[in-house]
This record gives C-alpha cells, structure tokens and sequence, in this order.
DNA sequence: GTCTATAGTAAGATAGAC
DNA sequence: GTCTATCTTACTATAGAC
C-alpha cells in the first residue's frame, strides 16, 4: 500500500511533473527543456526518460494531472461556503494550489500544443456549465468566465517571477465582485435576459 | 520621401517583423526561431541579423513598434462613434488589426522575457487610464479591463491555428456588452466608487 | 529504475564574399 | 544590404552499464 506518511518519498515520476511545471509557469516552455526537467526534478536525463519516453509523453502526463485536478476543483466550487462564483473568481488568480499551478503551466504550452489547448477548452466548458448552474443566467455565466480568465491569464503571463504583485491582484477581484453583486442586486426588473432567479449566492 | 504607391517593396526590417509576429501568434514562441522567421520574411538568416544583431534586438524591434500602435489605439478608442468602452471590448477580439496581432505576438513573448511582460503591463496602465476617464468608476474601469483580457487572452491562446471559431467570439463578446449595459443602467445615482444602492447586496 | 555517454539535429551567432 | 558558409552550443533521443 502507498506510504502516506513520508511526502519526502514522492517517486521520480511525480517529482518530474512537478519540477516541469514549475519551469512551465516561471520560465516558459522555451526554458522546459528535457535537461532542465531533470535537473529540477534531481533526476538524470536518462531517469526522466525511462518514465516519459518523449517530449510529448511528458506533456501527455502533464495534461492527464490536469485532468484529474480539474474535477476535485469542480466539486471544491459547488460546495464552497462563499458560494461557488466568488470561489471561483477568487481562485483564479492563486497561486498556490497544484491545480492552479498545473493550469498556468498548460497555459503556456497551449501557445505551441493543440492538445494543450483543447485541455484548456475543456477546463472552460466545464468551468461554464458549472457556473450557468450556479448563477442561472448564460449572460453573466459567461461574463464571469472572461472575468475569471482575465484575472487567470493576467496572473499567469503578467506575473514577474519573484513578484506576485504585478498582474491582477485582489484589487481586481474585490473590483469584479463588488460588480456582480451590483447586477445581482439588478437582477429583479426582469430585463432582457432570459433567466428567472439568479442566485450567486444570494440569499 | 517615401513611395507610397507601391506596397510590394515593404522594406526587409518591416518584412521581419511581420514574419516574427506572425509565427509568434501562430505557431509560439519555440517556433519562432531566426531560421524560421528569416525564411517566412523571404530572407537569409545573415540579412535578418544585418537588421537584428541578436535575438534580443528582434525581441527590441517588436516591443518598439507595440508601443508605436498602442498610442495610436488609444486614440482611436477616444473618438470611437460606439462609444470608448465598447469599442474598446469588441476590439479585443479582432484579429486582423496590425496592433491585436502585435499584441498576441508580445503575449507569448512575455512568458520567457521580462521586457515583453512589462510591455504588456504599460498597454494595460494606458487602458484603463483611458477606460477610468471614459466610465468614471474604477470598479468598473478595472472590470471591464479584466473581461477584455480574459476576451483577449482567450483569443490569443485558445485559438486554434486555422480556426478563428475556438475561444471567446462575438458570443461571449455580446454578453459581456449586455452585462456591462445592465450596468451602466443601474449608474445613475452618486458616481464615487463607495456608495449605497450599488453596494453589496449580500449582505 | 536510474545512471553515463554519445549520436544526431537544430539553435543563435560570426566571418567574409558580393 | 544581403548572401553563403561555418562555429559553438544546446536540444531530443538512443544505447548500454549498473
């Protein structure tokens, strides 16, 4: 059975995933050589390639974790105690948890890898379905969404790397939240839109 | 002076970085090698390094001519017949203006240079300097600034190669429209950023 | 399962002809 | 101002020892 107690005997293989997305989101996909890898991951080159037999294996292996994360991220917004938008709007731009830090790193290879993007794709069409559940309104599910994804891509590509003040910080969220909530309180005039009881978190 | 007439002889300097943005946008940053760029603008490797000693002064040369397009969109943002922040939104997702393009190109820079991120950080300064004065409210001048980077980096890098379909199109761009009118409804009353009847209906 | 050594290729950059 | 070599370094990947 796994070893739950000892986190320092994370194997190799997991260890590679790690130190490559860390190169990823800090200095870009140019400087994730296989070399680089290895030596963050305190792996020999020739170790990295007995688990990842290519390149693309590794981003293979890269996209399967984001996978996995994305789900547990998907429960962790429908059961938040400040309701699954502000959740998600305000997890957008973290930056410590594994699964934000998968997420920039797909992002960056999504600029040269058609399954990394379609990765990204799928992360938004599970993102939005989730979210037009919550919010009853496709509108503003979607006007969250590029909100979320302004915060996120700012926080990704705007970030400096020792800096996490530059980009989007939480001004702008206190901002953007501070704006849905003015159209959820707008909501009741029964407008143009289509949808009935819009309840972020409402009441 | 200048031969206005005759657009075929674009001068080599201009060819380059025409070429360097291109596969910058299109195909990223691993792709955009000197080999590759030189060939794209129809030139040998030694003709573009007479123009650009380094890849740096390539990198240079781009961010040089960003900041040259970007003085000229702000204008063109002040005397737009829509109004500022609309045509400020639904310009975030064009792709066939010399300076959306510039801006992709610069985007998947910034993930390994720093001088690109800071590039992209003065564009955002300029613009909501500009939004604030057009909107007069710095919740929402921040707010639209985010859902047009999450319209702009989703077109940038969500787009697939040949299919203009993928990412944010007019669908998300004409819900963000509507989201921000309801808005603009509801700003008639006190025009601080710390007031009543907009604030936080939660609670 | 991890290592060293190395083959083969492609990158950024230089030198000098025209 | 633009070209054709060519140098050097770094990358991906393979082979085979431990």
């Amino acid at each position: 059975m796994p070893d739950v107690t000892a986190p320092a005997a994370r194997p190799a293989r997991e260890r590679v995933l790690d130190a490559y997305t860390d190169l990823l989101e800090r200095r870009g996909e140019r400087a994730a050589t296989l070399d680089a890898v290895a030596r963050a991951a305190g792996v020999s080159k020739g170790g990295l390639l007995y688990h990842f037999a290519t390149k693309h294996a590794l981003e293979a292996g890269l996209l399967a974790r984001l996978d996995t994360l994305v789900t547990a991220d998907l429960a962790a917004m429908r059961t938040a105690p400040e309701g699954p938008v502000e959740h998600f709007l305000r997890s957008s731009a973290s930056d410590d948890t594994p699964f934000d830090r998968t997420l920039r790193a797909v992002a960056r290879l999504s600029q040269s890898s058609d399954a990394a993007r379609q990765a990204l794709a799928d992360v938004n069409t599970r993102w939005l379905a989730q979210i037009r559940d919550a919010v009853g309104d496709d509108d503003l599910a979607r006007t969250i969404l590029l909100i979320s994804d302004g915060i996120y891509y700012g926080s990704a590509l705007l970030r400096e790397q020792g800096d996490p003040t530059a980009g989007p910080g939480a001004r702008e969220i206190d901002a953007a939240v501070r704006v849905i909530r003015r159209l959820a309180g707008n909501e009741g005039d029964g407008a143009d839109g289509s949808r009935g009881s819009l309840a972020a978190r409402a009441d």
